[in-house]
DNA sequence: CGGCCAGTTGACTGATCATTCAAGTGGGCG
DNA sequence: CGCCCACTTGAATGATCAGTCAACTGGCCG
């Protein structure tokens, strides 16, 4: 219950989370990292390796987050699964916001950051993306329908996820919100297209689509 | 004509593209440099004033290869404006092949790297992403009404931007080339249903649509 | 009580970092 | 010839890097 300062392993974890995002794997130096945590080098290298396993323990708790802190606050009071996918790029608007944007989703920065080949935590980036993608997935299958039989359920929602990294890259660059709200916009309309299309589909095959109110 | 080694700022630059591209910014270090491009330190410092401002030149450099180095050699034999935007998007994609996606795009990449305020680096990131999407912009302008007519095409070339930055993205940490190919399969998907549904509302409106063979 | 050991402490190491600088070198020009 | 100055040379600098280690603390269990 109590706001104490938690065990030093997770508030080394913790503090490695805050100073990746903000300053990046390579430019967090060991120092900086000690000082943040009130935590002495010994005490790091006693609970991890080296560096490294740090920003390991780091991508999993990232992993283990996207369900509790990311997915379900962002989806809180939205049932509609199409509306779903635009509430989680919602969530990211408001972060750039919050950081007039300079907000970076931090394993999309640490995918571009690292260049050994580094098996481990490629790895891991990878678990982060697939489980993004995986929650869009079910939103998209949860449509149903109203999505065109043929399309690629998998693939659209990896496609959201290209959108949010790019948006937000560009928004970054450009410290301008407007440039994610165009990206934003630009998705929504391929999703109305999709949308319509599959509603005129299911018209013409004689099954009435579920929500349309007046076929006028 | 000679390919002699070229004068030791241009041996700087182009090294530090290289050495930038494949290490990023902050992991190449000055001494990395200096080797690779048989320069002794003092040389550097002669020209430029520390490592940042060799990495200004660098965007400049860029910046300026944009049209001669890679829009002209990817549109080379083809005419077709639509076809252009994707046509820019294959170049990326054969990066990806031959470096076993590995490559990723070094603008996107100092991006998400730099995370101090450092206004004149970003400004230049910044124009180098205008720079492209510009590019794209024209392609879109020149497709005329064979795209919808309320559609903002300024907004679509900075989404195809989007989608290259975020698929070389995913490509590079899946180490999947299918990666980036779905990516770019979900944008052509948007763009065929915004021709069509340009090409009907030409057709309604008394327009013949240019190109329609069959209008059966 | 006594021994053990997970966890802590912080000074220390040697490597590497970006940058400096004094001493050159050589080509052009008066 | 003789000066000048753009450019080169590379050793040296001090800061900072990730990582080490021997000594210490305190709680638990036999």
């Amino acid at each position: 219950m109590s706001v104490q300062t938690p065990n030093t392993r997770t508030r080394l974890v913790v503090t490695a989370m805050q100073l990746f995002r903000e300053k990046g794997y390579g430019s967090t130096s060991v120092a900086d990292l000690l000082q943040a945590a009130r935590v002495n080098s010994g005490s790091l290298y006693h609970f991890f390796p080296g560096k490294q396993d740090l920003l390991l323990a780091v991508l999993e708790a990232y992993h283990a987050g996207i369900q509790p802190l990311l997915l379900e606050p962002a989806w809180r009071g939205v049932a509609d699964p199409i509306e779903r996918v635009f509430a989680l790029l919602a969530t990211y608007r408001q972060a750039l916001v919050t950081t007039e944007c300079q907000y970076a989703c931090p394993i999309g920065s640490l995918a571009l950051e690292l260049h050994e080949p580094d098996l481990p935590v490629r790895e891991r980036l990878a678990a982060n993306f697939s489980a993004w993608t995986d929650a869009i997935h079910q939103c998209l299958q949860a449509a149903g329908a109203r999505l065109p039989r043929e399309l690629d359920r998998r693939e659209l929602a990896a496609f959201v996820l290209t959108t949010m990294e790019g948006a937000v890259m560009q928004a970054r660059t450009f410290r301008d919100v407007g440039s994610f709200d165009a990206a934003v916009r630009q998705l929504r309309g391929y999703f109305e297209r999709l949308l319509s299309e599959a509603s005129r589909a299911g018209k013409s095959r004689g099954r009435a689509p579920a929500k349309r109110k007046e076929p006028r």
